[in-house]
DNA sequence: AAATTATATTGAAACGTTTCCAAACCTATG
DNA sequence: CATAGGTTTGGAAACGTTTCAATATAATTT
């Protein structure tokens, strides 16, 4: 069943079934219901492949999602996914591992699948450094700044991630913990870096010297690596009372580590999360998380990069705010 | 840079560019190597369209995803995303409302995207009754049984929901507790049904009568759902000692309920799930549950399916055995 | 060396659309 | 009633591939 099936049992051309079918103006209204009725009835749908072969442009957005073993990214991604249905976009998903150079990869893909736009889920600014110039289309990267990278056909939504990470660790603080350790990261990631550098302002507007902060303890954001890293920080010599983790998935296994040493949450050592995963509302103890909007962001990203493609709309570099959520599992000392 | 400019190029004829680019025989190495280095020099990417034009086969895959509260399928979509990212194979995500009608969703899109190979997370019977039959490619079926659903071109990888539930139970039974509750299932689920099944065969073996059967309280796989369904039991006359929970996200929320209302798990009362997500392993208490080896689940379904797409492989219908996680949230009393 | 066979290459049609130009058809105006 | 202007339609080229019949070339046999 090809277009030319329609117009032969219509008796149109089939440069009018075209027009008919693209909304064309110029065509009588006779026609386009005459048309419309047979391919109703047919359950006629169009070659994609014939139309774009000829219109060129596909439409087809690209996601790319740096980083495998996140809790965050999978239901971003299902956000996005959501968001899409509703539009004539396709969606494709595309994995890189976390050591992978994303924007390559993307690059590659975008060639593919001739690619109109393209999301980015967790990248990071060396790699964009590296060869971002080279992907023509526009991009949003979902999650982090890229407000001074300095490229030209790339938007951002994220939140302020030192913002965020300085009001939690402010937060604790507050509540009269002074050694606050910080917990996880890893090299190149730039979320990690951000998130230390809230940390370490939040010390210093509270006078505490550079000698003096917390310990640090690195990993990936994952419920084992969290639950890793604070076995190393319990076994260390410095008394904690406060723990930064820069992400929720990694405060969960904190806890779970600090129960499993026998001591408890709050009650013996604090800690503070960053994301707002829905798991965080129904842990024992409840989680006192800073929570990033996450279906703002997703959204946001959206629409940033339909805007541009439809609208040329302007690149843009958004925060979308954050809010503490304060639970159970800080207690003032 | 089409073929056409490889080919002018090398001074071969287009005919010949192609045959080395799909690797036909009879094509000489040395015309082989000229075009491929011309290919290579240029990187140059086949139309995709083009060549789905006359090949008329795309290779597009669709996973059609139903429920969308679910903390389960985002992982299980990123983990078979994973699978066909190696593979020559494109996988296009698509999500339906838990109340919509998966499968004419998926034979639209099937249609749309002319698709060759379909999986569908979490469908059911009923829908597929009405019209799986129209679906001429093959499809697996993921997380449900469908070994007597009668349809030619599906096939099917899950646990055993029934015998995974009912040993659950026993677990409950056998560390003393006699009044059961079953927490969670919605009307229409094909999982809920059979893990229900469990829990009455369970009950029965252990010479339960049914108007002795634990108190059931309905509701969706989520946190909240959990909480709430809990919340009802608790206010409810009978007293419970064990909970099933349909699945781990239920039972936290569960717990987390229980420990709102000023008991604990599992000194007052135990509680098991069903699923093995994750965290589960990480909550405090740590959760008892039926894990699902939801990776190998997903592996096999791809398998299974490009088995059928590639070597004409039979539908199968398996069942991938499950494991009894005992943790920390039932207690012997 | 000629005849036969195997291998390598070419040329052209076909896939299902869109799009542009020109032709045909209206309708209103002078 | 002829003409202009606009609207509607038809026809054909073009998009970048694959594929197949036909041809050219090389290898092998006699």
């Amino acid at each position: 069943m090809t277009i030319k099936d329609i117009a032969k049992e219509t008796g149109y051309s089939i440069g009018t079934v075209s027009r008919v079918l693209n909304n064309h103006p110029n065509v009588s209204e006779k026609a386009r219901k005459t048309i419309m009725e047979a391919v109703d009835r047919h359950g006629f749908i169009l070659n994609v492949s014939a139309k774009n072969l000829k219109t060129v442009q596909s439409e087809n957005i690209i996601i790319v999602v740096k980083g495998t073993f996140n809790e965050l990214f999978p239901v971003m991604v299902q956000r996005i996914q959501m968001y899409f249905r509703e539009t004539r976009y396709t969606l494709i998903t595309e994995y890189v591992d976390e050591e992978a150079d994303e924007v390559t990869r993307a690059r590659q893909v975008c060639l593919e699948k001739k690619a109109i736009g393209l999301l980015i889920l967790g990248g990071n600014k060396e790699n964009f450094k590296k060869g971002f110039d080279r992907i023509k289309i526009p991009a949003v990267l979902v999650t982090n700044h890229a407000g001074d990278w300095g490229f030209e056909n790339l938007s951002s939504v994220s939140t302020d991630d030192t913002e965020g990470a300085r009001k939690a660790v402010e937060f604790l603080l507050e509540n009269g913990h002074r050694n606050v350790a910080l917990l996880g990261g890893t090299v190149g990631s730039d979320t990690s870096t951000q998130r230390r550098l809230g940390w370490e302002k939040a010390q210093e507007d509270f006078g505490i010297k550079k000698e003096d902060f917390g310990p640090q303890v690195g990993g990936r954001y994952s419920f084992e690596a969290g639950y890793e890293a604070m076995k190393k920080l319990l076994k260390g010599d410095k008394k904690i009372t406060g723990v930064f983790a820069l992400a929720d998935v990694m405060a969960i296994g904190a806890i779970s580590a600090i129960s499993d040493a026998g001591l408890s949450v709050p009650e013996d050592i604090s800690v503070i999360g960053y994301d707002g995963i829905p798991i965080g509302a129904y842990f024992c103890p409840k989680l006192t998380t800073i929570r990033q909007s996450i279906d703002r962001i997703c959204d946001r990203s959206c629409e940033i990069l339909i805007d541009r493609l439809e609208n040329e709309g302007k690149t843009r570099h958004e925060f979308i705010p954050f809010t503490l959520d304060e639970r159970q599992s800080v207690k003032k000392i």
